[in-house]
DNA sequence: GCATTAACAGCCG
DNA sequence: CGGCTGTTAATGC
């Protein structure tokens, strides 16, 4: 059971919620902590819960036929995922890596399918989540071919700071340059130079081990 | 060529 | 001191 502090801080969906829902929300919420680099789940596990980062980094990912792995979203603190598997009651489809030390919110199956039922609030979150994420895949698969590694690290970069799914709007994250590579799938090196162009382009300011957003339009829409 | 790994000095917390 | 940054050199596809 999670305190409700806690639970308002880490899920902005909890807000929304009756008194009664959101006590049912807490019952059926628990952590598990994850190290870096470790695995959460696999492509075809049966992980059973609806999954929010409550501390930590977090790549979603899938691996193409071919071998290669496209970060479909990186995942900070606040953000919840999984729901589709929890819905359709199938394996995951994408890998879940700790890219830090991470601890990791679980609500059973049981819980988020009453919520579904019965919340109304609840499901408004569900489809403006839904909707992002769409709009994400879509880009992704827009662009998948045209980005260099700096497009790829400013679109990563930029959904990090997503408004919708993560409205706690901070301009500033901390993420460390190795981080920000293992999400655009590009070495340290690689994301120290690309972040040095986007500061030099006035999108971001780079801090020690921090970035700040300057130009979130203009950063999602960064190209070659 | 371009990106990656390796290596290292310097700096921040 | 430990971790992150910025840079260069060597290596690989």
């Amino acid at each position: 059971m999670i305190a409700p502090e806690e639970l308002r801080a880490i899920a902005s969906w909890s807000r929304d919620l009756s008194e009664a829902e959101f006590e049912e929300a807490r019952r059926g919420i628990s952590f598990r902590s994850y190290g870096k680099n470790a695995s959460i789940c696999h492509v075809g596990d049966r992980l059973e819960s609806w999954t929010g980062v409550a501390e930590g980094l977090v790549k979603m990912a899938t691996t193409s036929k071919s071998g290669k792995t496209a970060t479909l979203a990186g995942l900070r603190a606040g953000a919840w995922f999984g729901e589709g598997t929890v819905i359709k009651a199938e394996p995951r489809r994408y890998e879940l890596v700790a890219l830090r030390d991470s601890r990791i919110a679980l609500m059973r199956r049981s819980t988020f399918l009453w919520l579904f039922e019965h919340s109304a609030a609840f499901n408004r979150f569900l489809v403006h989540q839904f909707n992002e994420r769409l709009a994400q895949f879509i880009s992704l698969a827009e662009t998948e071919r045209t980005l260099d590694s700096t497009g790829r690290l400013a679109r990563n970069l930029a959904w990090l700071f997503n408004p919708i799914l993560y409205p706690d709007l901070d301009r500033t994250l901390t993420v460390s340059q190795e981080e920000l590579g293992m999400l655009a799938g590009i070495s340290r090196q690689m994301a120290n130079q690309g972040l040095a162009k986007l500061a030099s382009l006035g999108l971001i300011e780079l801090g020690h081990g921090s970035v700040t957003i300057i130009d979130l339009e203009r950063l999602a829409r960064y190209e070659a």
